[in-house]
DNA sequence: TTTACTGCAAACCATTTGCAAGCAT
DNA sequence: ATGCTTGCAAATGGTTTGCAGTAAA
């Protein structure tokens, strides 16, 4: 975990490492407020100041170690870097489900390769909207 | 114009009507600010307070007559509700081009069908970031 | 007339920032 | 010792809201 940081020569000091642990354990993707929130339960980490977990997600994103996540949320959520993949999310209760397809990326390189004003496509989001089984019932 | 308002129970105001038809004219979503601006432009409309134009855009949202785009910007971005389609849009200069993908909205079922926790995906984002042409040169 | 709409200013909420003190290296 | 980090409080920026006046139906 200090490796993690030490690498990207980011100081590994208690704050980050608490919230790069928090994230380790979510299989959810979290917001400034989930991860404050979080570290309050903990009587160790209780005084870690909210500004200083936005300058952390905003570091950790930075740093690749973090991904941002665009639900259609009024604040931002983070999630652990990992695979690329995407999320089909609850509209009702929130429940997440990540999904990875590679006949999507390759339409995708298609639909890059076809385009008329593009040539360089660097990213996309793509995020589902539903209902779980629990809250359809 | 006035119809479309109309048929939603909608009051068919100057402000509303003025706001349209900045819509009807663009070629890329716009944001409140955009719109706020463009209604400035015109003697005629140069009074038109911000609020009116947030409360106006999220009547029409609400009505189906805009739909709310989500580019990764600070501000949320609208434009008139059309056929389903995507956008790719740079980086560098926000130049917007749309697509649609009959292949993409394929995998996509085949996905929502193979999900193990959802029943029914009602809706997705998808929007894709590159460099246009122009700014890759 | 009646109820919806608007302008204005204040409130809101997530996020950012300046500054002085504190800690990792 | 040095400069990155943090807490605190204030500022920001987009958006929302209460209220009293105005206009569409």
């Amino acid at each position: 975990m200090k490796e993690i940081l030490k690498e990207k020569g980011y100081k590994a000091t208690p704050a980050r490492l608490a919230i790069l642990k928090i994230f380790a354990k979510s299989k959810a993707p979290l917001t400034a407020e989930n991860v404050h929130k979080e570290l309050k339960r903990n009587k160790k980490n209780k005084d870690i100041n909210e500004a200083t977990v936005y300058r952390t997600l905003s570091l950790l994103e930075e740093g690749k170690i973090l991904t941002k996540v665009d639900f259609r949320k009024e604040s931002a959520f983070f999630e652990l870097n990992q695979e690329h993949h995407h999320h089909i999310t609850c509209l009702k209760c929130d429940t997440v489900e990540d999904f990875q397809s590679t006949a999507i990326e390759k339409v995708l390189r298609g639909i890059a390769r076809n385009s008329s004003k593009f040539i360089n496509i660097k990213d996309h989001s793509l995020e589902l909207f539903g209902l779980c089984k629990n809250c359809v019932a």
